[in-house]
DNA sequence: AGCACGCCGACT
DNA sequence: GTCGGCGTGCTC
């Protein structure tokens, strides 16, 4: 009698394996086919698993085989759609397979203590949750709105398509991406298809979500996003495995959406830095987007004000289709108008610009909205001593304190913004003893309250990831925003992103330099785009829209097309500035980052790392060494972080397949390495180097 | 990555 | 006495 075994797909991150785990199957037990979901024993206790395929025999001992506890038969198996994508994704992030597809399944399903063999999931589930994610409150039904003949464009350039073709819809703010995306995904819906729309942040899923929920009332409209309570968001999930929810609107993990006949894929905002996950597998959710369009044979959109310079280069080379929308959608509505203030020449008041103080009090008497902007949280990004200079640092980090005020009582912290650790203020400086500790430069606290004094009957409110911590409290912060209870909102990335306030008229913009001295070369790219996005804010119906920046650099050259409001200017000169310098999109690029207590240890294993990857490229057989370059191990940005030395090997590749096939080849070796004092990871495609 | 086990320091 | 600090090692 043979046994049968199975490849089951679990969530471990395992770095030396990327396929699934060997399992028996059980005598009285079906065998079920890939994509079906089971339980099986692991370490002691039990996980959700993935049958990836069955085979005959097992490479492994038998007896350190173990075997399925059940299947749960209630859930309908995986699309292949989907197991195919994870596939394609753990090969080339060289992530485990189970990692990168059980992640998009939420906690609620696959936490281990929720089941056992006798009381599995599925009648965990049954009766307990009714369709929650249904009860979410609801806009008005929408209807479709009359189409600006850009609009139009787009939406006959994606009927016009009969297979798989990406379309990056390049449309400034307020051009109405929204409408053709909800049009798109009507003409999905028609032809019996369903649709998939990604978002960056967690706090345009819900706002997307409404308006498709408005414009499809008889559909179920899955949200899929981290800030969506545990019971709603199980339930999301299991009704798109069950084919009862025909569209998807969610974030990153939501690539992997259970959606079966996928007829459109939508990547808002494609340009956004949080589609990489960075930490676990490190995947880029735009560019599994992209795949998971190939793979179903679909239309994918790729929407933005502002492209990435990859998706732009791939449509100068004809791969994407451009798709322009150069207007505002509102008939009244034009660009806003963007001037500098020059901080080394401007007066201040209250530690504003003067033009941008006036400018919010002149907003203020017309009872318009104002949105200012500044790009770091907490009070104060360094508190240091005015006698002798000493800076509180924190004990675990190569980094500063910032300077936070205590959300109880009056008073502040200090907080590590690497390894969160917390601490009182001294009273003293510990060196000199002065009392009079000082803290430099502002965050979105500090701004608040300068604000608070400047126009002591303004209503101000903060939104920046200490305000928003608790479920819904963002989602309150824009309500109160949208029904004009706020004059002006102060905060991060966040107030930048997405939000359509019909009143607002002025946008401030603090503390970009700090953006622009970076080292990081996707520096001004990002730069560009985000004071774009933060610009697009003003202005977007009747009124028209103002935006001040204070910087010291006025004749950088990244102001100048951002006063012309000329992305094509901008993308031209920075892609000539990579090619120049070799990098992506003209060449690609992995780092392997490691990390351990001692430096010497994080370096060695490097050092090890890059004399294998030389014995490699002299291999005879290695076809790819022309168009790879190694480079040294150094230590990272912030070279510690909770007491963790942090060493990276950048690797550059004259393309994407002459990279993975080194890569492939490399890690072989890499993973018989005795590693057990370093952690690392590889990440493939990394946003910084 | 989790998670459990294990072997040493300050508390009721 | 034991609670818990995080070093180490394993997961088919």
């Amino acid at each position: 009698m043979h046994s049968c075994y199975l490849q089951i797909l679990v969530n471990v991150h395992l770095f030396s394996k990327e396929g699934g785990f060997d399992f028996v199957l059980p005598e009285n037990m079906a065998c079920p086919p890939p994509g079906k979901f089971v339980i099986v024993p692991w370490a002691r206790s039990w996980k959700l698993g993935v049958v990836l395929k069955a085979q005959p025999e097992s490479q492994l001992q038998a007896d350190r085989i173990r075997s399925v506890s059940g299947v749960v038969e209630d859930w309908p198996a995986l699309p292949q759609a989907v197991l195919k994508l994870a596939s394609f994704a753990a090969d080339y992030y060289h992530a485990n397979v189970g990692e990168v597809l059980l992640s998009s399944v939420p906690e609620f399903l696959s936490r281990s203590s929720n089941f056992s063999v006798k009381h599995n999931i599925a009648s965990y589930l049954k009766g307990k949750r009714k369709n929650t994610f249904l009860a979410q409150q609801q806009l008005p039904s929408s209807s479709p709105a009359v189409l600006t003949p850009s609009q139009t464009q787009v939406l006959s350039w994606l009927r016009q398509q009969q297979s798989f073709a990406v379309g990056l819809l390049w449309g400034v703010t307020g051009s109405g991406k929204t409408e053709v995306y909800l049009q798109a995904v009507a003409a999905a819906l028609t032809q019996g298809k369903t649709a998939l729309l990604l978002v960056p942040e967690i706090a345009l899923t819900e706002g997307l979500a409404a308006q498709v929920r408005a414009r499809f009332p008889q559909e179920q409209v899955a949200t899929m996003s981290s800030n969506i309570a545990p019971g709603a968001r199980a339930a999301a999930w299991l009704a798109t495995l069950k084919g009862q929810a025909r569209i998807v609107v969610g974030t990153r993990s939501a690539v992997f959406a259970p959606l079966d006949n996928l007829g459109l894929v939508i990547v808002d905002e494609e340009h956004d830095a949080s589609y990489k996950q960075q930490e676990g597998a490190r995947i880029h959710a735009r560019d599994l987007a992209v795949m998971r369009g190939r793979i179903s044979n679909c239309q994918v959109l790729l929407g933005s004000a502002t492209p990435s310079l990859e998706s732009w280069a791939n449509a100068q080379a004809g791969r994407y289709t451009l798709l322009r929308m150069p207007t505002r959608a509102h008939v009244n509505a034009v660009l806003p108008h963007i001037e500098l203030i020059n901080t080394k020449v401007a007066a201040s008041v209250q530690g504003l610009s003067e033009p941008l103080a006036h400018a919010l009090k002149i907003r203020l008497e017309r009872k318009e909205q104002s949105l200012v902007f500044i790009n770091r949280r907490g009070f104060a990004p360094v508190l240091c001593c005015e006698a002798c200079g000493w800076i509180a640092d924190c004990n675990n980090c190569s980094a500063h304190f910032a300077l936070h005020r205590a959300s109880t009582r009056k008073g502040y912290k200090l907080i590590c913004h690497h390894c969160s650790a917390q601490q009182a203020v001294a009273q003293a400086c510990p060196v000199c003893g002065n009392k009079d500790l000082l803290p430099k430069g502002q965050g979105t606290q500090k701004l608040e309250e300068k604000l608070a004094q400047l126009l002591p009957n303004a209503k101000i409110a903060r939104m920046d990831r200490d305000s928003t911590r608790r479920r819904g409290a963002s989602k309150a912060i824009l309500a109160a925003m949208e029904s004009g209870l706020i004059d002006i909102l102060t905060g991060t990335q966040m107030i930048a992103k997405g939000h359509d306030f019909e009143n607002l008229t002025l946008v401030g913009v603090l503390g970009s330099d700090s953006l622009l001295m970076s080292p990081d070369f996707r520096a001004e790219e990002r730069l560009f785009a985000l004071l774009m996005q933060v610009a697009g804010r003003a202005g977007r119906a009747e009124r028209p829209g103002q935006v001040l920046i204070e910087t010291r650099l006025p004749r950088h050259p990244l102001f100048r097309e951002l006063l012309a409001q000329d992305y094509e200017a901008s993308a031209k000169r920075l892609l000539v500035e990579r090619e120049n310098l070799g990098l992506p999109p003209y060449t690609s690029l992995a780092v392997i980052r490691a990390q351990a207590s001692s430096d010497s240890a994080a370096q060695g294993f490097l050092t090890q790392a890059q004399l294998l990857a030389s014995e490699e490229l002299q291999n005879p057989h290695c076809s790819t060494s022309p168009g790879i370059r190694l480079y040294h191990p150094r230590p990272m940005a912030v070279p510690r972080v909770a007491n963790q030395a942090r060493w990276q090997l950048l690797i550059e590749g004259r393309s994407r397949l002459v990279l993975q096939n080194f890569l492939q080849a490399w890690l072989l070796k890499l993973r018989e390495l005795k590693t057990a004092k370093v952690r690392w990871h590889m990440d493939v495609d990394p946003l910084e180097i």
